[in-house]
DNA sequence: GCTGTCCTTATTTTT
DNA sequence: TAAGGACAGC
């Protein structure tokens, strides 16, 4: 370990002694090194021990490169930091201390879509329509509230509001709905833990025992109880370390307060403050447009990024008729430049909604260029290895209610409607889970007809035999076992490609089933689950070679590349139409942008799209306001000639005929306006500006164009002078 | 129990 | 537009 190479505020972040430490780390200015090296610091020249260290992180990808990078700067250390994201360390807690919150230690976790399950059975039961109160709606409130840290019991809905209080109603049997089944969401695991630590004073001396020392990574995401937690365990903060970026703040629309970083120095009286500014990763052009256009926002801590390296190139921004144009342009130019043996690898497309892959693929697709779309379907969330995971969940946790259901007629083995409908009725009459609820009606003679009987017992004794042996044997055997024993592999055979290939994703998933077996202490079938509900797509590395990477600006952040495109830098889109109307949303929007800018190291290409079509309609953007915030100078507009925009009346029936004739295939500017994008002008009321857009011909020509320091104007061609 | 059809939904999704 | 899920009818 060699602090010489930090530089003097990662020094003294990494030195720093013991109170409060607010590191405001910009994009790129080595924080993960910052924290790596203070906690060696903690081990190897303050004794501390290692276990009494806990470090906390959203991803579990950056919870493994901070074990990896600690771990290679104390590898003689007797024992090692706990470190761990906010979820698997509640989960963790709540394993422990399980009886204390009502659960048992094989509670299982529920993901969205068991979630929403749930909800819809709740929603039947207390006769509400699902079309009034839709289970994404009511899932994302009752969210909230659980991000907000309230029990149903500490919800006061405002009595005018029926809304909210039918979902109060729903959140109350939701709750006990899964403390029934010993199942907890993603919200339980924080709101429990929390819970735990507020109620039993004797759980939080032990824990305040086992810890000394507290980082936190991304802390500008934490949630209401996420910053609760902290503050209970951490106290007044005197070994308290929190690391982030105000800057990078992305996540308000999950819970995320932004405040908590902002007001980090209030909390924590005696808090110092330092910031991380010298950047890695981009060159100066880059960075000084990050810098400008998020000076633009108002809740900030304040921060201005500088780096020692290249000037570099521009920022390139082009304005294309259609989003078809804007991604054969990408694809375009990344043909080109793989023509010259550069890597797939270094190009990233980031934009602000998946839907627009769409068209950047078909782009790529036609070139063969080799990509990945990040954020599709999450593996785990795949409808084959749901059900596989249930069965295994239903092993370990025979109360989980929504697992029995989703595997009791999967592959079907006769059992419908009727006689689940009598195994609901039975297991809410006795108070009994619905596989009890199906055991005990197997055992009588008056409910079930015979043969759904018959069935309904090769389930459950299905189940039963494996639940036993679940204790003992290996998992990779137990899920090769149920899978074959109940039919499921079987069901799969056969040609067509749908079914070629869930096989193959079941392989897939005994293929982890074995790798987690082989890396795990303790490989038991519940900790394989848990690993399971946590895991998400970015998580499994080492396939990051050999493709372009396309994914949302969401989750672009933490990572770089040499080359970045963002397209789709339109008003409506980003910033997005629904962010508009609220300064804070707005705010995040610019943030996100941001995020964006830094990620690219040598080259940001920015683009935009006059017309793009959503949900089958062809609707008009404005170029973004983002655009018009970067300083002049940093830009390079190359555009093809814009189109003369239509008079709005006719707008639908000029996109049909006169556009597509005469823009398709072709890049040749129309030659009929005298001012064209990039050209410099003076106006006699706003000065000199860039060209952005010209409109119209003649006379009628009009320009946007834009202003250092005033923006974006509109204005008629005939007023300006070239210059 | 399966199939076809209708209907819904479309911002972002660290766990 | 287009995709996925729910549900009705065979």
């Amino acid at each position: 370990m060699n602090i010489d190479k930090l530089n003097i505020e990662q020094k003294q972040a990494v030195l720093h002694g013991n109170a409060p430490l607010l590191v405001l780390a910009g994009a790129g200015s080595g924080k993960t090194t910052v924290i790596t090296y203070r906690i060696a610091q903690l081990i190897r020249e303050h004794n501390v021990w290692p276990n009494k260290i806990l470090a906390v992180t959203f991803t579990n990808k950056a919870a493994k490169e901070m074990k990896e990078r600690t771990l290679k700067l104390c590898k003689d250390a007797q024992s090692q930091p706990h470190i761990g994201t906010f979820h698997s360390i509640c989960v963790r807690i709540l394993r422990e201390f399980a009886q204390e919150v009502g659960l048992n230690k094989y509670f299982t976790i529920y993901d969205d879509s068991d979630r929403k399950q749930l909800i819809r059975q709740c929603l039947k039961e207390l006769n509400l329509d699902p079309q009034v109160f839709t289970p994404k709606a009511i899932a994302h409130k009752i969210d909230q509230w659980k991000n907000a840290g309230l029990e149903p019991k500490q919800v006061v809905p405002s009595a005018f509001d029926m809304v909210a209080q039918k979902a109060l109603n729903i959140y109350i049997l939701y709750q006990k709905r899964c403390l029934e089944a010993k199942a907890v969401d993603f919200g339980d695991l924080l709101l429990m833990t929390l819970k735990l630590l507020k109620q039993k004073p004797e759980v939080l001396e032990t824990l305040q025992r086992r810890w000394h020392y507290f980082l936190v990574d991304e802390y500008q995401d934490t949630n209401p109880v996420q910053y609760q937690w902290l503050r209970l365990l951490a106290g007044k903060g005197e070994t308290l370390t929190v690391v982030g970026d105000d800057d990078q703040s992305i996540y308000r629309w999950r819970g995320a307060d932004i405040a908590n970083i902002l007001r980090f120095e209030k909390d924590f009286p005696g808090a110092s403050t330092i910031r991380l500014e010298q950047n890695y990763r981009s060159t100066k052009r880059i960075l000084a447009a990050a810098n400008t256009l998020i000076a633009n926002n108002t809740s900030r801590k304040g921060k201005t990024l500088f780096s020692d390296g290249e000037l570099g190139s521009k920022i390139s921004f082009r304005l294309f008729p259609s989003e078809r144009d804007e991604g054969e342009a990408i694809g375009q130019t990344i043909a080109m430049n793989l023509m010259e043996n550069n890597a797939p690898q270094d190009y990233a497309i980031l934009y602000r909604t998946n839907a627009q892959s769409r068209p950047i693929e078909d782009a790529l697709r036609r070139r063969n260029i080799p990509y990945k779309i990040y954020g599709g379907i999450r593996f785990y969330d795949r409808k084959e290895v749901k059900d596989a995971l249930a069965y295994l969940k239903l092993l370990v946790n025979p109360n989980s209610d929504v697992d029995f259901l989703r595997v009791v007629n999967v592959p079907t083995r006769g059992i419908g409607k009727t006689t689940l409908e009598k195994v609901q009725l039975h297991a809410q009459s006795n108070d009994l889970c619905l596989l009890d609820a199906a055991r005990e009606l197997c055992q009588r003679n008056d409910i079930l007809a015979s043969r759904s009987k018959q069935q309904l017992l090769k389930f459950v004794v299905l189940v039963d035999n494996h639940t036993l042996r679940a204790q003992n044997e290996p998992v990779t055997t137990i899920l090769h076992d149920i899978l074959t024993v109940s039919g499921y592999l079987a069901s799969l055979e056969g040609q067509d490609i749908e079914k070629v290939e869930r096989l193959d994703n079941l392989s897939e998933l005994m293929a982890a089933c074995e790798e987690f077996e082989d890396l795990s202490d303790t490989p038991s079938v519940s900790q394989f689950l848990e690993e399971a509900a946590l895991a998400t797509e970015l998580d499994s590395d080492g396939e990051d070679i050999g493709h372009v990477s396309l994914m949302t600006l969401h989750t672009a952040k933490g990572l770089e590349f040499t080359t970045v495109y963002i397209p789709g830098l339109e008003e409506s889109l980003l910033p997005h139409s629904r962010s508009q109307n609220d300064i804070a949303e707005l705010e995040e929007e610019r943030r996100l942008c941001y995020v964006g800018f830094t990620r690219a190291k040598n080259r940001l290409n920015l683009s935009a799209a006059r017309s793009r079509s959503v949900f089958g309609e062809t609707r008009f953007s404005e170029i973004s306001r983002f655009i018009t915030e970067i300083p002049d100078e940093l830009l390079e507009l190359h555009s093809p000639q814009p189109p003369a925009r239509p008079p709005a009346a006719s707008q639908k029936q000029w996109q049909d005929a006169e556009f597509i004739d005469e823009y398709q295939g072709s890049s040749t500017p129309e030659t009929n306006s005298l001012y064209q994008s990039g050209q410099r002008i003076s106006h006699a009321t706003f000065g000199e500006g860039t060209v952005m857009t010209s409109q119209g011909k003649g006379r009628d020509e009009k320009l946007t164009v834009n202003f250092p320091n005033i923006g974006h104007k509109i204005i008629v061609a005939r007023f300006v002078e070239p210059i």
